[in-house]
DNA sequence: GTACTTGCAAAGATTTTGCAAGTAT
DNA sequence: ATACTTGCAAAATCTTTGCAAGTAC
């Protein structure tokens, strides 16, 4: 699997750096990270790696497909690697974000899509709330119905 | 409906002032803009309006639920009034966000959740693609599997 | 009249970009 | 050797905040 993301970098003409291996690293351990957490990821390993080169080869693994920026319930840009599967339930307390074991795209609302004439490229889907360890400590600030 | 915004409002303790008003007319027909957004629409009407007016009414109606923050494909902040249905198709294209009458949260995600100890708060589902109108101009740049 | 709000401007935070030096192939 | 990459630092964006003047109630 590590093979196919150094495949698809060589295909698309990117080379084989050290960062990028980390960054690829990192977002294969956690999903759901942001810029910045994912820089200080990186530095716990690389501590020279500046925030230019994350930022950059985040945008670079997402024109490729390695990479998805997702979309925070609080609105921050988070970052998951492709090979995760793409539905989570997401902690708003500790951010931990864990895998569903369901797909929403079913017949019927690709159905709903053909009739209003859309094409179908991607889609999200996030469930909010606390998990376990947290379900205390939710400070509510986005509580909603 | 606008009543009851205004109720909120009053009833959390703020004021109803034109910029309010504004802010909540310009969601009430468009959804999923960003902040600059509604400056930019909030200014046809009040050029004066501040970016700080925005964000800080923005954050507050937040607060008291009668906005939310969502989460765009390309992890931009968005902004929607909760009166608002809460799917989208949303188009990669012109950034049109049209309604879908369909709600992934069935029994079977309900179950799982509670499977894993979650507290459900909420959740985000979104179809990213091409309308209608876009399906030939579509850049393909963060198109995916 | 009082408490909440606004506009402005400055400050913070996050992300992008130019460039010379360095690296993968 | 060549083209792609990096780190650094500056710039560009986006969002928040302090404060005095203004407004809703």
């Amino acid at each position: 699997m590590v093979d196919d993301q150094m495949k698809k970098l060589q295909s698309n003409g990117l080379k084989i750096t050290p960062q990028r291996r980390l960054i690829l690293d990192i977002l294969g351990v956690s999903s759901h990270l942001t810029g910045e957490e994912i820089i200080n990821k990186a530095r716990l390993e690389q501590p020279h790696i500046s925030a230019g080169t994350v930022y950059r080869n985040l945008n670079r693994l997402c024109e490729i497909g390695l990479v998805r920026k997702v979309a925070a319930f609080d609105g921050a840009s988070r970052f998951e690697s492709t090979a995760f599967h793409r539905h989570h339930f997401f902690c708003l307390s500790c951010h931990d974000a864990v895998e569903i074991d369901f797909c929403p795209m079913n017949e019927e609302v690709r159905n709903l899509a053909g009739l209003n004439g859309f094409e179908v490229v991607d889609h999200d889907f996030k469930i909010n709330g606390y998990c376990q360890k947290c379900k205390k400590g939710g400070s509510g600030r986005f509580v909603q119905a």
